[in-house]
RNA sequence: GGCCCCAUCGUCUAGUUAGGCCUAGGACACUGGAUUUUCAUUCCAGUAACGGGGGUUCAAAUCCCCCUGGGGUCACCA
């Protein structure tokens, strides 16, 4: 039998990283057994904006490089897709349900409902329903119905069975019938609840197996009673453990992006993200981007390959030592029997230890397609004249928002492109997103447009009394150097440094300080060459008048 | 609170199904050292865990029981 997995996403405007994961381990279990992954789109009758509330989500699969084989935009033999146009499948397995006296309407007035549960509560009682439309008669029903009154369907638990499950993840689970409520499955209207149109779905759409996360489990003998009242066989379950937040236990959660901020784990990568974000004109403090979401990985500059692996570790492993996995390498290897019980934090540092080592993967001409777009959305190189529209496959490069058509960058000035390149190069292992090219954006401004560590210059070139008459000695050197480039600037500059009884690391700062504002950074000579010698000594002359003006 | 799930270094995990190969392995993080013109990289080294208590057994991280702790879920949401 063909494996058939699914996610049923609710467009809710955005991919949660968690979802990401779990519809990932669907995806690489169809992949694994040469199945079908399915998306369906959990959505419910009157979605506003669909486009705007289930874009988002497409984008995430397809930045990550996961293919749906049914679905949206794809279809297939099965839809449709969306949950919203299969109600005459709903309908009729409602329908069944009824004329099999598997379920019931209730004409018990809510408030009613309510009021028993909670004695049952206050009495320390387990409340089960009280059936006591029941004891209606179906003519009594009809009239009702055709008088209008409000009620829900209810699915009427067999109460004196177990249900029992072997979940592929936890083993066997469960639970007592005789201990549940008699679940809402449609609303008067016929309106299908969740449960019951997932089930529905599920069988008609033949999955093999529900991969879901653990919140799920408790859904469960709701739902395998279904499957048994409508006479499906049932699917296998395997219920994978919950993506917690960083240094917690608990669900990661959009709603918490306030506290996660404070958290000492996550840090770092908010430092990185404010600092990517606000240099491409995104502010990092709407929450419409945050660690949550997908996109926010990919805006930071992220590798799908980096944050793949990262999810794929949380809560499975290949075995006692492999840690760096491709998506053909886990596609090939993943199972289920190795996903672990426990919920597993999300690491921002291991994230990051994942995405360096894909990025150190990457050719320089894969690094600068990624970086191109960063540098125009901060508006440090132009972004028209890179365009032109073209037939030719530009799959590398990730295309500005709202771009018309095809593009592959052209680069008309050729400086730029060099510029590009060679900074890519100098950066090193120090570009571990994309989003880091922003970081070294003395690169790329004029000498006027540089800004310069407030503090760091005060200590390194203001306050120190031989700052600056050194630096102009350094400026003549350089003005009168015959070859601009890195091993003969390191040479002059150690002479430089001998004869005059200093030490190397008295000047270098310094230097460094008055050409690219910053104390970091690319190695020294290189960035020197690079810049070239009009440049440096232009900055090196407003270093000096920067100074000079502070010192008085 | 009811029901259900879970429990190995700070974190992600290997080992648990078939008890001995575990004086518990790897990775990230952290600390120290080497390399280095800063930063980063790289290399070497180090700190660090079987929640507690009872059993069973020649032998338990692994099996059983209890406790403790953590979490999920309890909608006419999905």
């Amino acid at each position: 039998m063909t494996v058939r997995t699914r996610f049923a996403p609710s467009p809710t405007g955005y991919m949660h990283i968690g979802g990401m994961r779990t519809a990932l381990f669907n995806w690489l279990w169809a992949r694994r057994n040469g199945g079908r992954f399915i998306l369906r789109i959990d959505d419910t009758d009157q979605q506003r904006n669909m486009d705007e509330a289930l874009g988002p989500i497409l984008d995430a699969f397809r930045w990550l490089g996961l293919d749906w084989d049914e679905g949206p935009e794809v279809g297939g033999d099965f839809g449709p897709y969306f949950q919203s146009q299969r109600r005459d499948l709903h309908n009729a397995a409602l329908q069944q349900l009824l004329n099999s006296k598997a379920a019931y309407r209730d004409f018990e007035p809510s408030a009613e409902t309510q009021a028993q549960r909670e004695a049952a509560e206050r009495e320390k009682r387990v409340y089960i329903s009280s059936r006591i439309s029941l004891d209606l008669s179906d003519a009594d029903v009809v009239a009702k119905l055709n008088a209008g009154e409000p009620h829900v369907v209810r699915l009427k638990v067999p109460r004196e069975r177990t249900v029992k499950i072997v979940d592929l993840v936890r083993g066997s689970v469960e639970w007592d019938c005789g201990l549940m409520v008699d679940p809402v499955i449609a609303r008067g209207d016929g309106s299908p609840l969740y449960n019951f149109a997932s089930v529905v779905d599920d069988a008609q759409l033949e999955i093999t197996h529900v991969i879901r996360a653990e919140e799920h489990l408790s859904n469960t003998p709701v739902q395998v009673l279904l499957f048994e009242a409508l006479g499906h066989s049932l699917p296998e379950f395997a219920h994978i453990p919950f993506v917690a937040a960083p240094g917690g236990k608990k669900k990661l959660s959009k709603r918490d992006i306030a506290a996660y901020r404070k958290s000492p784990a996550f840090q770092k990568l908010f430092q990185l993200g404010d600092e990517v974000l606000s240099g491409i004109g995104i502010d990092p403090f709407d929450d419409a981007l945050s660690p949550v979401m997908v996109a926010y990985y990919r805006e930071v500059g992220f590798l799908p390959a980096g944050v793949l692996n990262a999810l794929a570790r949380l809560g499975w492993s290949l075995d006692d030592e492999t840690e760096h996995m491709s998506l053909q390498t886990l596609q090939e290897h993943f199972s289920l029997d190795r996903v672990v019980k426990a919920s597993a934090g999300l690491d921002p540092d291991k994230l990051m230890s994942f995405q360096a080592h894909w990025m150190s993967q990457l050719s320089t001409a894969d690094k600068v397609a990624g970086c191109l777009p960063m540098l125009q959305k901060a508006g440090l190189i132009p972004t028209q004249a890179f365009w032109i529209l073209s037939d030719t496959d530009s799959e590398q490069v990730e295309l500005p928002k709202n771009f018309p058509g095809t593009a592959v960058p052209y680069m008309p000035d050729t400086d730029i492109q060099t510029r590009v390149r060679q900074v890519v190069e100098l950066a090193g292992d120090r570009l571990r997103v994309f989003g880091d090219i922003l970081g070294l954006s003395e690169f790329f401004k004029a000498t006027e447009d540089l800004v310069y560590d407030e503090k760091e210059f005060q200590k390194r070139v203001v306050r120190p009394d031989d700052a600056v008459p050194l630096l102009r000695e350094l400026r003549q050197t350089f003005a009168e150097q015959d070859a601009f480039e890195a091993d003969s600037l390191h040479a002059k500059v150690e002479a430089f440094v001998s004869a005059r009884e200093l030490k190397f690391g008295q000047i270098a700062p310094t230097l460094r300080l008055a050409i690219t504002g910053k104390t970091k950074g690319a190695d020294l000579f290189p960035t020197l060459e690079l810049l070239g010698r009009e440049e440096c000594l232009r900055r090196m002359d407003r270093a000096i008048g920067i100074a000079n003006s502070q010192r008085v």
